[in-house]
DNA sequence: GTCTATAAAGTGATAGAC
DNA sequence: GTCTATCACTTTATAGAC
């Protein structure tokens, strides 16, 4: 049995590409071995052959593009960081090394756009149980250089409030990838049919107007709204 | 066999209680009629004859809160309206009125906090495939309606855009209620230990900015001002 | 309404022939 | 490496006794 997780070619590649589709189609729970052995038209057998189990498999497909993208997030912003030498990062520069990743896999991958966005959604949509532990890992690694490089682009926010509005970006970001079927089905069409890029695009000025909130504002408004954060909302 | 969907006591309570249970603890997917009884002390027959089906019973339990808070979000709505008569409702006005239904609900629900937020995210995040037509259609008419207030409270923004921003909205909310074991894990409990309320008045300042980024934020100010007396909210 | 027993179909995994 | 056949188990649903 090959040991590696991700192949290039061969029976592997097969079984991965056919999971990858069914996963994105319908979750990764509820797809069965048979399903995706009988999509690659192999045996039903195959997939415990070549990857020991079904969570291999899960494993399999969650590394092919997740790793790529990670590592392209954590060259981005290391080579953002030599290049601004220790100064900070501009917001926006930061923003683009975490978002631009998905767009470059994208173009890199075989499927279609909207199939390889739902499959990423899903990801982390879906229980992160599933997630081998070394993509686990990396994930660390690249939330906390990523926090890192916000706080410094933005001094003036507490870092647990930096670390929520993270969480919410990630959240769009998330959302806006799996679940673009329902936007079009509710709006009937109405957002018309834009590219990955636009809509990454679209998406980062929405974010980092989210991130800035507060900031480059009049100082009493800074203020207020780090003084007493519940206070705005009295539920 | 009793016709509601959601009773308020006897044997279907119980057991849509215990369904919710598990549903937030693992997903909609992930549990079998059997862990529901189980957990409710019933027999395994008891969601046939209650529920019709499995699917019966999950219909019990996505209608049971999100009809009340998209009921409350409408109240709301048509309230701010009958309120401005006509001229446009503050975008916090708006946003208050789609997210803080969600905050009485919480207090409404004997389940805690935590797992009631897991549960109506995992609502939206999962496979919308299992949700009532009820419910999809009362979506639509939220959806619809609080587009065209935002229409109006922002009339410099295209329409696409503005779905989109509503689109991003949705989808930082969603994970920001099911997800934030995923926040605290990464974090170690950097993000503290907020309240429903704090982290929803966090999310709409959050918002509220990505909404309105790109539009002249002095005049937004001003009018801001002058419009709604009860500025309590400083966003 | 509640229970037992069971049907009918699906699940992941594997032994062993080729 | 690929295949068949099968195991051991779980799933939802239901018929029928009480």
């Amino acid at each position: 049995m090959d040991r590696t997780i991700v192949p290039e070619s061969g029976a592997k590649l097969r079984l991965v590409e056919a999971a990858e589709e069914l996963f994105a189609e319908r979750g990764f729970e509820a797809v069965s071995v048979r399903d995706i052995t009988k999509r690659a038209g192999m045996n039903i057998a195959s997939v415990n052959y070549h990857f020991g189990s079904r969570d291999g498999l899960v494993a399999g497909v969650m590394t092919r593009y997740i790793t790529p993208i990670n590592e392209e997030r954590l060259a981005r912003i290391e080579a953002l960081e030599r290049r601004f030498s220790g100064k900070p990062v501009p917001l926006e520069e930061i923003l683009d090394a975490f978002i631009r990743p998905l767009a470059t896999q994208v173009r890199k991958s075989e499927m279609s756009e909207r199939l390889f966005l739902k499959l990423v959604g899903r990801m982390f949509g879906e229980q992160a149980a599933a997630m081998p532990p070394v993509v686990v890992e990396q994930f660390k690694v690249v939330v906390t250089r990523f926090l890192k490089a916000l706080s410094k682009a933005l001094p003036d926010l507490a870092s647990d409030e930096i670390l929520w509005r993270m969480h919410f970006v990630i959240g769009g970001l998330v959302h806006a990838m799996a679940q673009d079927e329902v936007l079009q089905r509710i709006t009937q069409g109405a957002s018309g049919n834009p590219t990955v890029e636009a809509t990454l695009s679209r998406f980062s000025r929405f974010a980092i107007a989210g991130l800035r909130n507060g900031l480059n504002e009049e100082a009493e408004l800074v203020e207020e709204a780090e003084d007493s954060p519940q206070a705005t909302f009295n539920f």
